[in-house]
DNA sequence: GTACATGCAAACCTTTTGCACAGGG
DNA sequence: CCCTGTGCAAAAGGTTTGCATGTAC
């Protein structure tokens, strides 16, 4: 989605300034988190975020995305995500929930959806318990038929 | 680990042999599948299981390697996995249990440990119900720090 | 002004592919 | 014997890096 009013935009560009602590905001920086932030729903990949990046900033560098990118993770502005597609995908972490959301694979027509449920608390008390580790974040993925898929697929 | 006994190996690659179905049991697909077979507590990477073949069979080529996993991946005897380090990485599949085990990632020291609790099962019900999400497998990663790592890091 | 950031191109690493040859069923 | 599998080397991604230049603070 585009901002309606820039205001918008730049209200939560100058949130994400302070969690840039010493780090400097630059004009690419700052369209990487535009075009993050015009598509939170979405999982983009490098090459994806370049294209819009691009769209706005036609001079901007896919190194630069990606040492972008590297930054905003460090700084848990986003979440590098591996879907095992061989390209890494990033999303906006949602400062309102303290965890992360899973994922739905489709195995048929390759969508991902997202779920909020996080009855993994439970087992992660768990393994808490009987390992001794401690968690810090997870990451889960569900791989499966989405219901429009299934569907089609028990009518073949 | 080592077999004592070359019985047992041939014992278990006779199974693997149905399972090829149509596809050729070739003496490298057999130094694959034994390489995986002495290794079946790691998740090995594609180099690393190209490594442990070349100590068997001097003359095999990488990209048979790369093959052969993508076969056994297909014919459900290996799983591949993404840890996101920038390869895949593989491990039998363990027949007895109908689903994963879940793996810990140390942040540490990328130990991989692995957990057995399948509450995840649950959770998985909820989606099923409430997304009409046909689940077949899952993947579920836990990040932070085992048992030693934990202790030292509480130290410091 | 200075340390940090950028753009470009080359390098890197993992994985895939084309092709001629080899061998399993 | 035929079709599939193999080895090699080249190509193909995705990502990282070196370096000269540019710029936020």
């Amino acid at each position: 989605m585009k901002f309606k009013r820039g205001d918008e935009l730049k209200q939560k560009l100058e949130r994400f300034r302070e969690q840039f602590k010493e780090h400097k905001m630059t004009p690419q920086r700052r369209v990487v988190l535009q075009a993050l932030l015009e598509n939170s729903e979405s999982h983009l990949s490098a090459e994806e975020v370049y294209a819009l990046a691009k769209e706005i900033d036609s001079e901007i560098g896919l190194a630069t995305i990606y040492r972008t990118l590297d930054l905003l993770e460090e700084l848990n502005i986003v979440h590098k995500l591996h879907f095992g597609d061989g390209r890494s995908r990033y999303e906006l972490c949602h400062v309102s929930s303290e965890h992360h959301h899973h994922h739905l694979v489709c195995l048929n027509c390759n969508q991902i959806l997202e779920v909020k449920e996080d009855l993994l608390h439970q087992l992660e008390t768990v393994i808490e318990k009987e390992h001794g580790f401690h968690i810090i974040d997870h990451r889960v993925q569900f791989y499966g038929y989405c219901a429009q898929c299934d569907k089609t697929k028990s009518n073949t």
